[in-house]
DNA sequence: CAATTGATGGCAACCGGTTGACAAAGCTCC
DNA sequence: GGAGCTTTGTCAACCGGTTGCCATCAATTG
């Protein structure tokens, strides 16, 4: 039945491979047509265009499919077509916590909607980042940019070969998913004001990080609402380390809050202040960003602002998906609320002791 | 150069296709041959089959790829070959940060051996996970499962198709990396009993847990060892949750000291005895496992019998390709240590107050 | 100098599913 | 009963590499 077609090839075995495809589930619709007595045409027509057939040949296919557990051959269906049912992800860092929901969230759109995703990181680096985005590029329908390093133009660039959907940065052309940092940022700013402090400092985050400079713009924004002084700390790098490095720099301020680019800054930050003999939040109160895993595990919890990242993660998937499938816009922009996740590492200001 | 071989069809141009491969970046082996004054198949080998031409020509048809810029399609290669250059990951939750430092640790030896990773989770359900490794067979070189659920003669039939390397359980005939826990494991309860501890109890994870009943077993003997009591309780699910629900059983056993399944169950279960005026580690040590991240932001930090879960998930990446590779044994597992990291939940047992 | 050998490139079949063109069959309607 | 239209299935080309077999040609050897 599976024989070769080429039964003199078939004098010489060949090498046995240890795993080749003579098991049985290598059913090909050329099998199918042949129990089935049809066409292999007409089985590919039944199996992939719904009502092309009639209802009574579309039933002897399926049977027959059904009996040779019949799989497409996911290859043979891309090579003339072009589709592949998958789409890349690609993650400036898997090391950060930050990109765990996003892979969550959308890896779960992506298997209810019968595609596979595959995951790339870019170590931060924009040339490695462009590299992976290229090379995913043949393999894939379409791709998610989480927190792109690459400038603009080659997101872009990108974006003309196949549909491309940017998490965490806006890019003019591109369809792209951003929490709106605004209103978080002000609940969070009115809350430490309302609990008497006056100064508060922002510790960046890479200094081409798109998302740095907008929360930056949203909390001068806000303290400027507020009339709160704002100041601006630089961190070496966004993780605990980072933070705990920008302790000497955060108490010299002057300020008795602190906002942090993200909350692995915050945790650090908050870490090495404790160790310092600094009470949390009487003395200092520190508020995150994004309220990833973890950041409740904090004594007191970090009190942090939270981006909906598995949101982000399944309704850039979905974006993407809707496009792919023709249901899509254009270039439209997915808007997503943060909002201030109260804990206790923010409050009142207690009068220094 | 590119116009379609018949020419009749492009006087009905059809839909204008947005993402069309109409760009430059589809140069095929033809377009190189053409330039280069070769045939195709010649291209084919000078690209793939190492010293299968001649110098000459090599250099020949070097040039024209790089000047078209051309990449292989992996459709193409894969139809005839069944060689994708990819692998597939599945973990049983993406939820739990356990499997974070996995990935990571495949996806670095993936893409530093110039293969892709494809993921996929089984949320924890046997019918689940088995579905989506079936469904990964047809797109990948080989399999890597971690913390499988389907059970070890669905595993070995996968294995019998394409190679299989499992991560953190043990299955006959199939390559494994494990974390050998007994080392851990002694050193935690020796520290335990050293600091005067008598009854230690064990929260143990799902029942289906290959892995949960090794460290089980391994507390069982280090407990007699040191002449300890052991006891086993049960959890509802292994996560934060699922600690904070069986503190009140915690108290109710007598033991004044608690290893964990993993540092999940560790801090949920730490939390809540915390919010019952319970004092760690000064009334109950807590050691978890595993050793993710996060389990030093709580306080006190965590301790815990720290598996390499990066470790295992390049370990395990390295095993596939190599035996995808033809450089591999056959089914040999590979141990990783497991080592004790003392951090403030565990320590002396102070009288009760 | 002829014969043997090895290196090199070309030919053509093949992987497995897709799709435009077309023909046969079924159906309606006058 | 036949013209005209719709359904349904077949044919064959095609996607882009891979590879066994063979022809050619140059190099080596007796």
């Amino acid at each position: 039945m599976t024989e070769p077609k080429t039964p003199d090839v078939a004098a010489t075995p060949g090498p046995v491979k240890k795993h080749g495809r003579d098991g049985k589930s290598n059913a090909t619709i050329y099998d199918i047509a042949k129990v089935a007595g049809v066409n292999p045409s007409t089985v590919s027509r039944a199996l992939s265009k719904p009502g092309r057939v009639s209802a009574k040949t579309q039933k002897l296919i399926e049977d027959a499919a059904a009996e040779l557990n019949y799989q497409v051959n996911p290859f043979a269906r891309a090579l003339p077509t072009g589709r592949t049912s998958t789409f890349g992800l690609i993650v400036a860092d898997i090391t950060n916590p930050t990109f765990f929901d996003i892979i969550r969230g959308a890896e779960t759109t992506a298997t209810v909607r019968d595609y596979t995703l595959v995951l790339a990181e870019s170590a931060e680096s924009a040339v490695t980042e462009l590299t992976a985005a290229r090379r995913m590029m043949a393999t894939v329908d379409g791709l998610i940019l989480a927190s792109p390093r690459m400038d603009d133009d080659n997101i872009r660039a990108l974006a003309r070969d196949k549909p491309v959907v940017v998490i965490n940065r806006e890019v003019d052309g591109v369809p792209c998913v951003v929490p709106d940092v605004d209103k978080g940022i002000s609940e969070a700013v009115r809350s430490l004001a309302a609990n008497g402090h006056r100064k508060v400092a922002f510790v960046a985050g890479p200094p081409q990080s798109w998302m740095s400079a907008r929360r930056w713009d949203g909390v001068q924004a806000a303290c400027e609402w507020s009339r709160l002084d704002a100041v601006r700390l630089e961190s070496t790098k966004p993780t605990v380390d980072g933070g705990r490095q920008v302790a000497r720099d955060v108490r010299a301020s002057g300020a008795t809050a602190v906002l942090t680019y993200n909350d692995l800054l915050a945790i650090g930050l908050m870490q090495e202040l404790q160790a310092a003999g600094v009470v949390v939040p009487d003395q200092i109160s520190i508020v995150g960003f994004d309220d990833i895993f973890g950041a409740d595990f904090t004594t007191p919890p970090l009190t942090t602002v939270r981006s909906p990242l598995g949101e982000c993660g399944s309704g850039a998937a979905t974006l993407l998906l809707d496009l792919l499938q023709g249901r899509g816009e254009g270039a439209e922009t997915l808007r997503v609320e943060t909002e201030l996740v109260l804990r206790g590492s923010s409050g009142r200001l207690l009068p220094a002791g």
